[in-house]
DNA sequence: CGTATATATTATATAATATATACGGTGCCATATT
C-alpha cells in the first residue's frame, strides 16, 4: 500500500480494486466489471510492481496505449509499447529488453500478439499477469473487423497460461460469458460494481422527422448551457449535422472514421478544452474520451445496442453533477442498423466452404499444416472472414493456430457438431438483432428506463428510479389515462421483429 | 434494409410520376508513394 500512495498517489484501495489483486496474486482469473472512473488501471498496475515478471496488458487502440505508457513512464515504472508505431529496428530492441526481462509492464496491441516473434519474446520474458482492456471489444470487435482479438486465447495458452485480468466498464451476462470463452478462461471469478449513475438523467424524444429531431435539439442546446456529444448512425449525417450546426451559430466539432487522424486528434484536443459547445461523431469517438463535465449526450440515431448505448451515453455527468442522455427516437432509424448487422458475420455458406477448402489443402499436403494466407487465397474469402472461421475452427479443436501455419488436429466428429460449427454464427446474427429489438424496446417503453436497463445489464433487484422521463411522467399522473398517445402499446416494435 | 437522389418515362411541350441506383461503423497493420 505504500508503494501504491509512493508511485500513484493512491490513498487507499476501493472494494473491487482489492477484491481482484487478491484475486489474481492468488493465481485465479478475473473479469472486472467497474464503471469508467472507477480504478480500473490500478488493478493491473499495482500489481504489475510486485509480481516477479512481466505484466502484458492488451490494449484496443493506439491512442490509449500512447496515454497509459506515458503517465506509467511519468511515475517511473519500467514500461514498454510493442505497436505499430515503432520502427523494424525499435521494435528489434524492444524485443530484446523484453526478452532480458528489462519492463515490468508491457502494452501491445491483439494484432502484435499474432506475430510469433513477438510472442516468443514475451514467452522468454516470462509472464505474471495478462491483461486485456477494454475487454469488451474481444466480443465486441473480435467476430468481425478485428478478429486478432479471438487470437488471445492462444496467446495465453503459449505465454504458459499466466492469471488473466480482463477489464470492461459495460457487459451483458451473455457478452460477459463470450468474452470468458474468447480468452479460455471459463469460470473466472466476476467483480461487478454495478452500472449504477445516480446523476444521469434518461430521457427519449419521440422525433417523427428530421424537422423534428432540429427543433428539439435547439431546445436541447437552450435548456443545457454545458458542453455535450452528438451521436449520429453513419459519417455522412454526422457531417449534415454539423453544417446545420454551423449555420445556425452553434460552435460544433466533428470526429469520425473518415477525418485525418491529425483533424481527429485536434477535434478531440479541442473538445477537451471546451472549445465545442458540441461535438457531432459517430461511434469512433468513444474509447478514451474521459472528459468529466460533459453535460450531456444525445443520440441523433439510436445505436445498434443498449451497450453501446449505455457506453456512449454514460460518457455525460462522469464528474457526479447532473447530466442527460437524450435519445431522439424515430423507428425508421432501424435501417441502418440492420443494413450493418446484415454483413457482419460469416454466412453458413461461407462456414461451409472455409471448412472444405481447408481440408482439401490438409488432404494435399498429407495432414502437414497450411499457411493463413494459403488459406485465404484458396477460399477466395475476405482476410478477416477467413481469421474469424480459422478462430472458430480453433475453439472448437479441429485446428491448432502454430507458427508454420495450421495444424490439423482432426474432423468434426458427428452431423451434429459439424451443424453447431455451421449454426454459430446464424445464432449470433439472430443475437444482434434482437439487442437491436430491445435498444428500440428502451426508445419505445413507457416504464422505468434505468430498470430497463438495470435488467438488460442483469443487475439485481432493478427498481423504478424516480428520475428518468417516464418515472417523472408518471409521477405527474400523465400515464394513468389510457387514451394518452404515449400510453398507448408501442404497436411498430411487433411488426419489426418480422422485419429486418 | 429502405431512404435519398438520379435518371427515364409519360402525357404533352413542362411537369409530374415511375423506375433505377447508390449508399452505409468501429482500427489495427503493411505497403506503396511522396
Amino acid at each position: 500500500m505504500a508503494e501504491a500512495r509512493a508511485r500513484f498517489g493512491v490513498e487507499e484501495l476501493r472494494p473491487g480494486q482489492r477484491e481482484i489483486i487478491e484475486a489474481l496474486l492468488a493465481g485465479e482469473n478475473v473479469l472486472g466489471v467497474m464503471p469508467t472512473g472507477a480504478g480500473k488501471s490500478l488493478c493491473f498496475q499495482l500489481p504489475a510492481l510486485f509480481l516477479p515478471r512481466a505484466t502484458v496488458v492488451v490494449s484496443p487502440l493506439l491512442a490509449l496505449m500512447r496515454d497509459q505508457h506515458d503517465k506509467m513512464s511519468d511515475a517511473a515504472v519500467d514500461v514498454v509499447k510493442l505497436d505499430s508505431t515503432l520502427t523494424a529496428r525499435e521494435a528489434d530492441e524492444v524485443a530484446r529488453e523484453v526478452r532480458r526481462g528489462e519492463h515490468e509492464l508491457i502494452y501491445v496491441t491483439p494484432e502484435q500478439l499474432e506475430k510469433p516473434e513477438r510472442l516468443e519474446a514475451l514467452r522468454k520474458a516470462g509472464v505474471s499477469l495478462f491483461v486485456v482492456d477494454e475487454a469488451h471489444c474481444v466480443s465486441q470487435w473480435g467476430h468481425d473487423f478485428r478478429p486478432a482479438f479471438l487470437s488471445l486465447r492462444d496467446a495465453v495458452r503459449r505465454l504458459g497460461g499466466p492469471p488473466v485480468l480482463a477489464l470492461t466498464a459495460t457487459a451483458t451476462p451473455q457478452v460477459r460469458e463470450d468474452v470468458l470463452e474468447q480468452l479460455g478462461i471459463r469460470g473466472a471469478r466476476l467483480v461487478n460494481t454495478g452500472i449504477r449513475r445516480d446523476n444521469l438523467h434518461l430521457e427519449v424524444a419521440r422525433t417523427v422527422n428530421p424537422e423534428a429531431k432540429r427543433a428539439r435539439m435547439l431546445e436541447l442546446l437552450r435548456e443545457e448551457p454545458g458542453t455535450g456529444i452528438i451521436y449520429t448512425a453513419t459519417v455522412r449525417k454526422a457531417e449534415e449535422v454539423w453544417k446545420w450546426l454551423e449555420d445556425a451559430g452553434i460552435e460544433a466539432g466533428r470526429y469520425h472514421g473518415k477525418m485525418k487522424a491529425r483533424e481527429r486528434e485536434e477535434a478531440q484536443q479541442r473538445f477537451m478544452e471546451n472549445g465545442y459547445r458540441v461535438i457531432v461523431a459517430t461511434k469512433a469517438f468513444g474509447l478514451g474520451i474521459d472528459k468529466p463535465d460533459i453535460r450531456f449526450v444525445a443520440h441523433w440515431q439510436f445505436p445498434d445496442s443498449l451497450e453501446s448505448y449505455y457506453q456512449e451515453a454514460g460518457r455525460a455527468g462522469r464528474d457526479g453533477q447532473p447530466a442527460r442522455a437524450v435519445l431522439f427516437y424515430r423507428l425508421e432509424d432501424r435501417r441502418i442498423q440492420s443494413y450493418f448487422l446484415g454483413g457482419k458475420y460469416p454466412r453458413r455458406e461461407e462456414s461451409q466452404a472455409l471448412y472444405s477448402v481447408l481440408r482439401e489443402l490438409w488432404a494435399h499436403r498429407q495432414g502437414k499444416p497450411v499457411a493463413l494466407k494459403v488459406l485465404t487465397e484458396a477460399s477466395g474469402l475476405p482476410a478477416n472472414r477467413v481469421k474469424v472461421l480459422v478462430a472458430q475452427l480453433a475453439g472448437a479443436g479441429i485446428l491448432e493456430r502454430t507458427p508454420r501455419g495450421l495444424q490439423r488436429l482432426r474432423d468434426f466428429d458427428t452431423p451434429e457438431e459439424l451443424d453447431a460449427y455451421l449454426s454459430a454464427y446464424e445464432a449470433r446474427h439472430q443475437g444482434d438483432r434482437e439487442r437491436l429489438q430491445r435498444m428500440m424496446r428502451y426508445g419505445q417503453t413507457t416504464g422505468c428506463r434505468w430498470r430497463l436497463l438495470n435488467e438488460y445489464f442483469g443487475e439485481p433487484e432493478p427498481e423504478d428510479c424516480g428520475h428518468c422521463d417516464n418515472c417523472e411522467e408518471r409521477a405527474a399522473g400523465h400515464f394513468d389515462a389510457a387514451s394518452t398517445p404515449l400510453a398507448t402499446p408501442p404497436a411498430p416494435v411487433a411488426s419489426a421483429s418480422s422485419a429486418g
